[in-house]
Parts: C-alpha cells; structure tokens; sequence
DNA sequence: GATGAATGAGAATTCATTCAT
DNA sequence: GATGAATGAATTCTCATTCAT
C-alpha cells in the first residue's frame, strides 16, 4: 500500500472539492482514504491541521510544477511563457487541486500570514522575472503586484472557467497561446 | 429598526467573511443580528437558504452597481470604463462583500447552475459590449469568455489582491486608471 | 419540572457514585437527568465545570447542614457535639453524597487550591471552636490541624464504614454518642 | 532491565496519582513505562485487571510494611505502637502509594467485595489487637470496627493533610509520637 | 517476546432546527 | 411575531485493544 499520509490528503481534496469546506466530516474523509477514523490522528493532529498540511502540499506541488524547466538565463519571453504556461498547463491538469486551492485561497481558515509564506518561493521568481523586465524596456513600468496580478488574475481565472463551463471553450483558438499571449500583451509597454 | 431580513443576511455575511463557511453557527449568527435563533426561520427556511438568499442578494446588488449609469449607446471605451470602472469601485468599496463573493463562488455550496443563472443579465450587457467592440474592430477576434475572462479575472485579483495587502498598493499609480487601461489594452486589437 | 440545573446535578452525582469518575459518559448522565445530551451544556461549558460545580454544591450543603444551630456562645461541648453531630448526621443520611465528595477529594480532578478555598468557611468555625478549647485548657496543647484530623478523619471513615459494611455495626452501642465521645476523649486534655 | 511488569505497575501508579483514574490512557502509561502499548497485554489482560493488580500489589506491600518487626507476644501498647507506626511511616514515605490508595478505596473500581478481601490479613492481625486489649481492660468495650476505624481514619487523613499542605506541620510537636498517643488515648478505657 | 500502527466503538461537544411561551 | 431553551443527530477526537512485523 502507497504512503498513508498521501492517501488521507488526497481524499480530504477530493471532499472538500466535491462537498466544499463546510461538509466534509472526518469519518467520510477516513471512509475516502480507506483507513480506520483514529488513523488520520496518527498523522494530522487536529482536522485544522489536516487542511493546512493539505494546503502546504498543494503550493510544493504547484511551485515545483511551474518551476519546471525555467531558466532565469533564457530571454524575456521565454521565460515569461516557461513560468506562465506551466502554471497554466499544470492547473488545467488538475483539475481537483485547483478547485481546492480556490476555496482555501478564499476561506479564512488558512490565515493570511501562512497563505503569503507560502507563496513566497514563487513570488520570489516572478517578481525577478518582472524586474529584468522592466530594466529591458519590454515591460510596463508599473508596481509588480499590478503586472502580476494581472496576468495571475486572467490565467486562473481562464482555467477556473475552462474547468467549470468546458463547452464554452471548444473553439479552437482558446487555447493556451492566446491567454498566454493575452496576457503578455497586457502588461507589455 | 430597519428590516430585520436585512440584518440577518448582514449578520451572516460578516460571520462568513470572518470565520468561513465552515464556522459560522446560526446561534452566532442570530447573536449579531441581535434577534433570537428561532427568528432567522421566519425569513428563510433553512440554513442553506440563508446562503443561497445572501448570494443572490449580492448579485443583485453587484449587478445594479455595475450597470449604474451605463448607456449601450455611448463610445466603446467609455461603456468598457463605465461598467468595470463601476464594478472595481464597487468591489474596492464594500471588501466584505467582495470577500464573500470569492468564498462563495469557489465553495461547492451554490450549485454550478444556481451561480450561472445569476450571473445572466451582468454576462448579457457585457457580452453585447464585446460583441460591438469586434464588430468595429476594435477589440481581437477572440471568444467573448476569453476576452471577459482577462478583464473579470485581472479587477476581482487586483481588488482581493488590495484588500488583503494594501500596503503593496499605496503607490499613486496603483489606481483605477491603470488597472482599467491595462486590462482595455490587453483585449483591444 | 423542577429546576433542570439541580437534575442534572443530582444525576452526574448519582452516576459518579455508582460507576466512579471515569466511567460517567455525558450521555448516560443525560439520560438519567431526563434531558438531551445538549442541554448539559447550557447550564455547564465542560464536563471539567459540570463536575467542579457539584463539588462546590456539595461543600455548600455539607458547610450549611453542619453549622445549623452552631452557636459559638454555647458551652464548649455543646458546640463540639453540635457542629460534628451536625456533620456526621448528615453524612449518615446522604449517604451518595458522602461517596461522591471521597471521590473528589481523592482525585486531582479537583485541585488542590479549589478543593482549599471551598473549605474556608467551615475550616475557620472549627478553628475558633479548637482556639477557645485550648484557651479554657480542654484541649491537649496541640496544632489545630492535628485536633481536628483526628476527629475529621474519625468521623468520616466511620460513616464510610457503616455506609460499606453496615452490618458490622448493627449493635446499639455504635451510634452517634459513642463515635464523637470517643473524638471528643481524643483530643481533650 | 527490572521486571517490567513492575514498571508497568509503577508507570500506571503515577499516572492515576498525577492525573485521576479517569485520565490516564493505556499509550500514557506505556510510554512512561518505557514499553510499546501492547506489551501491557503480556502482562494484564484488560485494562481493569491492571488496575486490579494494581491495587493488589497496593495492598501486600502495605501489609508487609505493617506487619513488619510485629510480635502478637509483646505488651500491647508496644503492638500499638508497632503495627500503627509502621503503618504511618509507610504511607508518608511513600505518598503516591498513599495517594493511589486514596483514590481507588473511593471509587466503585475495586468492588466492595474484592476491597474487603484483599484487607482480610490486615484486618485479622488488627482485630486481635484490639480483642487482647479488651480483655485485659485497656481497651474501652466497643465494638473493634469503632475503634479500629478511629484509628485507622485518624492516621490516614493526618498522613493525607501532611502530604497535601506540609506547611500547617512544620512545627516540632505534629510527628508520629502525637498522632499515634492521640489514637491509644482515644480508644483506651 | 516486544512493538506501535491501525482500528472503530464510544466519548465530549456542537449546532441546525423546533416549539412552548 | 419573536424568542431562546431544549433537543439529538452529527461531528471531532480519544483510547482500549489487536495484530502484522
């Protein structure tokens, strides 16, 4: 049998994905994960604990995946596509994490503090990435938060939107190039 | 006393924001609309349609604030900077609200259909607007969900985004402006 | 119905005493006190404060019952034979409430400081009854704490015993007089 | 490494006197007894069985240390003195012993039956004390469990008291010498 | 023999909902 | 109409006991 600890995080996303935060009691997530009540007890000491271990694997698991591959050496566009479009492939995949992530970003019960930590790895390589490219000349010379956000925003929302309405994204030209290239020409001079 | 029906769906809005779906009991609830337990089921029948009550109440409200002084006859770029410079101040205006959108919209709680019903008439008065704008040539030839999913997508990250760290925003050139033209530049041909 | 704080009372001490501390669900005590599960928790936060609160309504009746008719004025004899008469006859006939205030005095469920500051009041009508004695030369020159352990410690097994084992003290001659004579030649000059 | 069953023993006395009988998981004591959980099933088959063995153990050590230097063929004050010091020094030397002991004569865990059992050599050496000291007159003509029961209460509440607030026997006259005078003068003639 | 992870029945506690006042 | 005490099902969490290693 695979990692314990890794069957119980799977199905508390799955419920809370399906039955959303408030309806997800911890004997149906035991049910899910195959394992006896007191067994997620062993590893998550309380179900406060068990959401924010979830949330921790969630953002490991996104940076590593938008990371992939990227090269601080590669030109401009490269990269800006590199970061952007892992991330954009990568939520499209999984469906279920970004649902999750969704609802923790928006809930409370993650506290902002812990929420920004997190992040910092990645804010880290983007806020690089917006420098360089401002010292170019290539990008706006606006705060990075603004230029972020902008291209943050658009892209998950894209996928939020593919996932929950697919049938209105069957044309061929939705794909992953024009919200990419949508994006970059937001925020280029 | 103003309407209590009122009262409660404030009262749980700011219980939800604060705590999360997942914690806001109706006993607290009714405490801070200053009414008895029992009263919240003179004005809805269960918890649920509390919730789904308040939601659409906030849509209602959104979609007023949003369409305020709107006019389908006027310039192209004057309509765009109307109904999203409408939609941003709203949003910035009232962060309780908005924060409750964003939890609401991502927990499973409002059933995918009950949200996109909605949301019909904000989605018509902007979709005309794409419509126009492409016919005139002014906006790419692409999937009005693509275009509207960029502008949605940037405003409501760029209000959360303010309201949970202002001090990354308190730059004068982080306002209404440049966060509109961005996103105006981002879907204009 | 009587008052609903007072059964549950009475029914947490009925089921201590019969199935001991650690063996008194919540549940049973409810049922037993006529009332759902819930209700406990009205008149009590915890189980911790359900069972602090029986102590502490146990030393209030135990403080009143033994110093009923108590007059320091009295000849010191009398005030011996009444205030411990007073104490042992109640113990005699509340026999569940003598088991159960062994129980909490013998368990570190009660601590120490509560368990003190609960007895202050009998604690000092005893200290002035032993002071005047030893002042008039009846007591043996001893400490305080020592006189009265004896006599405290006498009376309170003897009821135990009696309560336990009845039928070994069946004889006429093991009644009333003959315990406090036996406490009042021990610690007399 | 000494008898395990003996640490298992040890570890569960202090974890009852620390924390009550109704606080102390079979894992606590297992880890204070520096054994896996199950290795306490090799030793006791239910929780209540060591419990049991507990107080069993309890009790032989106890009579062992009364009975100890005890000769039925010397004077009678000196038996007196003899079987009751032993007894005293005992349990204030070992005041988790006597602590324990405090908390399961109280609760309805040992069942009346096998409490009674468990005493009956105690109680035999103790009864003929007291029927040599009636028939040479220096008794007074009571029946034993009256004044054995003075004795005996007198002597474990003072040894309770010393352990529970030292501080009110700092003073040189509070020592074996006065409580044990104290009991022979209360029961002889 | 010893271990401690796993179990699930059962414990404390919460909370949506009802209903007598 | 309004109230909030009462309810008990449902929830989180604990813990005695088992058993594969």
């Amino acid at each position: 049998m695979i990692d314990k600890r890794e069957q119980i995080l799977k199905a508390t996303a799955e419920m809370i994905v399906e039955h959303g935060l408030q309806a997800c009691p911890m004997s149906k997530i035991s049910a899910l994960a195959g394992c006896g009540a007191g067994t997620i007890y062993r590893y998550f000491e309380t179900k406060q604990d068990l959401v924010k271990a979830l949330f921790d694997d969630l953002i490991t698991k996104l940076t590593a995946a938008c990371t992939e591959g990227y090269d601080a050496s590669l030109p401009l566009r490269e990269r800006f596509f590199t970061l952007w479009g892992n991330y954009y492939r990568y939520v499209l995949a999984n469906p279920c994490q970004r649902a999750l992530m969704d609802q923790l970003l928006a809930s409370p019960t993650i506290c902002a503090e812990h929420r920004e930590n997190s992040l910092t790895v990645l804010q880290q390589v983007i806020g690089q990435l917006l420098d360089d490219g401002k010292h170019q000349g290539v990008f706006k010379d606006l705060p990075n938060e603004l230029l972020n956000t902008v291209t943050y925003g658009s892209l998950s929302m894209m996928a939020k939107k593919q996932q929950q309405a697919p049938e209105k994204f069957s044309c061929v030209s939705c794909d992953e190039e024009d919200i990419l290239s949508l994006c970059w020409d937001a925020i280029r001079r």
